[in-house]
DNA sequence: TGAATTCCTACCATTTTGGTAGTATAATAT
DNA sequence: ATATTATACTACCAAAATGGTAGGAATTCA
């Protein structure tokens, strides 16, 4: 039922680049691996799964790193745990073709747990978090 | 962030039982292995995480099998889940001490989005599944 | 031009998941 | 009595996911 660190960690990037948006300046990964005490090649990988998305501006080379493409407020919590985490449905059936479906009585307690999580998830951003 | 087969199918036999309770007779893995179509071997498995709990009627031998001690809605459907899944809390520092916790901005969504899934599952019982 | 930084592609050990196998023990049905 | 049906108990195991590491290429800044 965890959160893996893949959410983990890529919440953290978030959040600390959330945090830096009002400087205007980019913020290096090695800069938040020091800070919170995480490799910076595994913060790369983290990163690879949210590169995907349109959140960043970034630059090469010295004083260069990450910021913010818009303002905190716009990055919603559940899109960057779902882009972060491959599987964040609590049961397969959710989105797959069950065999037992038809006849399975316990499908609506997943269905409605599944729900309230995504919908906690997306009623939040990271503005809430700085 | 998904619930594994072990309490999915934990569940599954729990609601069987449930709904056998009104007959008071006992219902055998066996059976409930064949109507699911799943194997008895992972069930007895299964059942082991749950028989450390004071939910059983047991008979061995021709006829015999499992029925519930109480009535369904005595069972609450996150003492079952809790019981069956190693890790139900969605991050570690929930109940372990976190190193970065005092700086962790990210600790109070993990904590309300813990309370929230364990909330709604001690909000149900068998009974609501038969 | 050298240092800092992102970008890209592999690789890998450990843990968790999802089982299987075999045997012993107990109760029932005939 | 005994064959059958069940639970009870212990051990093992393959595949997938988790949580990383390694090495270098490309780009930009000081």
């Amino acid at each position: 039922m965890k959160i893996s660190t893949k959410g983990r960690y890529a919440l953290i990037i978030m959040t600390e680049l959330a945090r830096n948006y009002k400087n205007d300046t980019y913020l290096s990964l090695n800069d938040i691996a020091k800070e919170e005490n995480i490799s910076l090649k595994y913060l790369e990988k983290i990163m690879n799964n949210l590169k995907k998305k349109d959140y960043f501006i970034t630059s090469r080379g010295g004083n260069g790193g990450y910021k913010l493409a818009y303002s905190p407020d716009k990055y919603i919590i559940g899109d960057i745990i779902r882009a972060s985490e491959e599987q964040i449905d609590v049961v397969p059936c959710i989105n797959e073709e069950c065999s037992r479906s038809n006849k399975c009585s316990t499908f609506p307690l997943w269905k409605e747990l599944n729900d309230l999580i995504n919908d906690y998830l997306d009623s939040k951003t990271l503005a809430d978090y700085i």
